[in-house]
DNA sequence: GTTGACCTTAAAGTTCACTTTAAGGTTATG
DNA sequence: CATAACCTTAAAGTGAACTTTAAGGTCAAC
């Protein structure tokens, strides 16, 4: 099967090598065979895995909690953990999202009463900022 | 009028001492008066502009942000400015939720979708992460 | 056979928003 | 008058997630 250098890897990944060497230091990737002259060379499923990475911070997660679901993946762990751990994550993204809502709701409200003309003593924008924390 | 020390804006604003003086090195304070030891005495009004600045990062607004209101306050400069600047916010919080409600709806799904037993092998949870980024 | 694009490591630098440490000087209380 | 609780500065440390730098070794092309 093909094999790729570290640069390769980076190319079809979109992570930088440094960043990949990184992940492995992190333990995020396991240590890749090496040629004799001790370049890298990852096999075809480490695109996946570093996809999986890619995603999982969109998501939201920390390279902690990434490596735990990477372990209990390798592991062939149990379900219970995986869901555990993304339960958590979706109750942190609902927190997210409900502070977040509250204040589109007082910034677009602050924002329709700023005619945007005249000093800043008394604008809608810095009051609503000083009073709504 | 009642003047304070540094401790006693610490525990009246709820920001510690050390980060009150960071503020004023990273001028989001303006230096205060100075005792005849060299101890700094606040006015009444730093408490509100501290509350400012922790109501603003609340709302998601960096320090360089808050520096820039704040300044536009100091100089009483112009409310379009100030408007620029929350319209600017407000797009990124709207962009943000719309990211988060998107992942939500996703992870929420697969989590119904796991049942939490078995093991990690074509756990719903996993595959969500590897395929929708 | 040499240039240039790759690869290696370890260590230091980046950003943000502070916090901690070191090494003192000052003020209030008993 | 000592001791504890304040205050001062400058500089270094924190954590997350990398990036950059330094100082090389290797490989493909011309």
């Amino acid at each position: 099967m093909k094999t790729f250098n570290i640069g390769e890897l980076s190319e079809k990944s979109g992570v930088a090598s440094h960043a990949i060497r990184f992940y492995e230091r992190e333990n995020l990737l396991p240590e890749p065979a090496r040629t004799q002259s001790n370049y890298r060379r990852y096999p075809e499923d480490a695109i996946a895995r570093l996809q999986f990475i890619i995603h999982a911070k969109q998501w939201g997660f920390t390279l902690d909690e990434i490596r735990e679901l990477l372990m209990l993946q390798d592991a062939n762990g149990d379900r219970a953990e995986a869901k555990r751990i993304a339960k958590k994550q979706l109750e942190k993204i609902r927190h997210q999202i409900q502070s977040l809502s509250r204040i589109e709701a007082v910034l677009s409200e602050s924002l329709e009463e700023c005619s945007g003309e005249g000093p800043m003593d008394g604008c809608p924008i810095v009051e609503a900022i000083a009073q709504k924390g």
